[in-house]
DNA sequence: ACCTGAACACCGTTCAAGT
DNA sequence: ACCTGAACACCGTTCAAGT
């Protein structure tokens, strides 16, 4: 499983004694390249969603030939973990680190981690099922960090970060998915309203409609927080 | 968009006068059937995962040629609807109400939902992302009434309600998919070992290693509770 | 070292046709 | 009313070959 250079360690071939500027344009970059193959693989899921990656069509955009992607990326499951993660980069210098109020430092740090997903609304529901590349890993090394200098006690840290990462995804997936037409949510409160004897509660308080999606994700996070904060030694 | 009966009302054909034993099984049933297709899907799902389920592969299983099935279904993506919310059927005696603790209520109801996810793996994933169908609807209707009489305000219903979905969504999902095989957890957990200089506290947590889901789904599920609770009135 | 086209075994869905 | 096969426009990936 090694003979080609897809690892995960290849960066992609060096810009240095580039060679004999290979019919593409001509700065200086290979036509293809693993971080060139990436970007071009965010775009594409952003403008199309997750059904719009298709290997050929993402060479197409690289102006490559459908096999080429293959010396570079192994998989199409690769590409899918690889342009996840890199979605998911954050500031490099983590200035949440040691601000005065702890609870501030993880609200700011899992608003940013939505925000970030929301940017790229295939993102949140791909996440669960993909291989944690170091941007991810990096957001969870923030937030254990910030929660253990906080005080939770190592026994409850674990329990802590996955009832936040939970929390996030599960908050981030809905959005993205349900918020899409009005006429959509329109459409389902009407289904509704026209079984409202079967489903009167929802009826009621137009569920459906109304979706303050923002606050909601404020509110049930400091409610977890809250609890969390109960922890601390 | 209505020349074929595979709209929402049909129930597909009734069997009282069955016509002339066409050439399949000579139970009453017709060979095809709405119920039986996604019965039969929820089957194949469970045994093949999403990417198992295609309308040739489903065909087979019925025993019918390819095509047959978009007599009754209209899409792939129906049948995906149809067998999420045939997957999460629940109790049609809501037991539930009116324990003497409302708390109790919502957690068993959110950790049959739970369960019931679970037992379809990969269900929890698809129900962000399809239209609502009574049974989805039911369960949300049981849970609105269950708060509101708990004496939730009004203003606070939908937050609630909202912030408990994403959370049971997010954890199930999490849960389906992570919960693979140990191999992969140790992989991973090993891979950050490697780099512990970057990721020291989840390297000294274990994170990526234990996981206690069904704890950590209940105390977050408490910490939410609990925040609701504030909210009552 | 890097890229390519032809080919294989699949997809979902349309359509015109069978009973 | 219900089912079918052929056909179309796609997929991901292997492989043997090009430079």
């Amino acid at each position: 499983m090694a003979e080609k250079p897809s690892g995960t360690e290849n960066k992609g071939p060096r810009r240095a004694r580039a060679p004999l500027q290979s019919a593409q344009e001509r700065n200086g970059e290979p036509p293809l390249s693993l971080p060139r193959i990436v970007a071009t693989a965010v775009d594409l899921l952003d403008a199309e969603g997750v059904d719009g990656l298709t290997m050929r069509r993402l060479a197409d955009r690289l102006g490559a030939g459908a096999m080429s992607l293959y010396w570079h990326v192994e998989n199409k499951e690769k590409v899918f973990d690889l342009a996840l993660d890199s979605a998911l980069q954050y500031p490099a210098s983590p200035q949440v680190a040691d601000t005065l109020d702890w609870r501030e430092d993880v609200v700011r740090l899992l608003e940013d981690w939505r925000v970030c997903m929301l940017r790229h609304p295939w993102s949140a529901s791909l996440l669960p099922r993909r291989a944690l590349g170091p941007n991810i890993l990096g957001r969870l090394e923030l937030l254990s960090s910030t929660l253990s200098r906080a005080g939770v006690a190592d026994a409850d840290l674990n329990a802590a970060i996955w009832s936040l990462w939970n929390y996030v995804i599960g908050a981030t997936i809905t959005r993205a998915n349900f918020d899409r037409t009005d006429d959509d949510r329109t459409a389902a409160q009407q289904r509704v309203t026209g079984l409202s004897e079967r489903y009167p509660t929802i009826e009621r308080s137009r569920l459906l409609l109304d979706s303050d999606w923002d606050g909601t994700f404020r509110k049930g996070l400091d409610f977890l927080i809250d609890g969390i904060a109960t922890k601390r030694e």
